[in-house]
DNA sequence: AACATTTATCGTATATTTACGATATATAAG
DNA sequence: CTTATATATCGTAAATATACGATAAATGTT
C-alpha cells in the first residue's frame, strides 16, 4: 500500500455531510424511545408501525413522528408492503456508523 | 455450548444504568457544539475552558453547559489544573462506549 | 488583604422537542 | 364504491434545550 492510500485509509476527517449526518445519528439514537425503536427493528427487522406501537407506551402519532426522525437519521427504512409500512434498519448505514465511531474517537 | 451460556457470551443486553449511560452518551454528542467540542478534546487532550471558548462561536457560559452535558454523561472529566479546569475525554469510558455501539448494533 | 483571572451558576428569553387528539391519506377487502 | 385498516400529517400544549448577560465562587498574584 502506497503512502496516499495508507493516508486515505486511516482518514479520520468527514466531509460537512457526513459531519452531519454523523451528528444526526447520535441525535436520533440519543432519545429513549428512539433507542428502544432501533432495538426493536433490530430484533424484529420488517416489523410494521402497528407492532410498534403495540411495543411502545405512546400514541401512534408520536411513534410515526419519531420514526420519521430516524429516517431522515438515514437510519431506518420505511416501505410499503400491503397495507402497512414495514420498517427497517438500514444496515449500510448503520455499518458505516458503528466504523465512523471507530474511526473518529 | 447451552442456550443461557450463548446469550452471556455474546452478551447484547445492558442494565438498566449502562442503558441510560448509553443514551445519554448519544444524545450528548448529537448536538453540533458538542460534538465539535469532543473533537477538540481530543485533538486537545488537557485543554482548558478558555481554549475552548476560543474556538467556539459561543459565549463562556454556554460552553459551561454544554461541559457539564459531557461530564453528566461520563464522556468528559475537568480538573483544576492551578486557576484554570483542565479537559480532557475520559478515556476509558469513550473505549466502552465504542464496544458497546459494537455490541449492540 | 485586594485584585485579576478563570470557571460555574443563576435568571431568563427563545427555540426545539415531545406528546397528544383529530384528521387526512392510502391501500385492501367486501 | 363503500368500508375497514394502517400510517402520516396537522395543530397545539407542555417540557426540555440552548443561548446569553450578570454574577458568584475559586484560585493565583501583587
Amino acid at each position: 500500500m502506497n503512502e496516499l492510500k495508507e493516508k486515505f485509509a486511516e482518514n479520520k476527517t468527514l466531509s460537512r455531510l457526513e459531519r452531519e449526518r454523523f451528528i444526526a445519528m447520535f441525535k436520533a439514537m440519543g432519545n429513549p424511545i428512539r433507542y428502544e425503536m432501533m432495538e426493536y427493528m433490530l430484533k424484529f427487522p420488517g416489523c410494521n408501525t402497528t407492532n410498534i406501537v403495540d411495543h411502545l407506551p405512546i400514541a401512534q402519532a408520536t411513534v410515526s413522528q419519531h420514526l420519521k426522525v430516524l429516517k431522515e437519521a438515514g437510519l431506518v427504512s420505511g416501505e410499503f408492503e400491503g397495507p402497512a409500512t414495514c420498517y427497517c434498519l438500514i444496515d449500510e448505514n448503520v455499518k458505516w456508523f458503528k466504523e465512523t465511531v471507530q474511526k473518529i474517537f
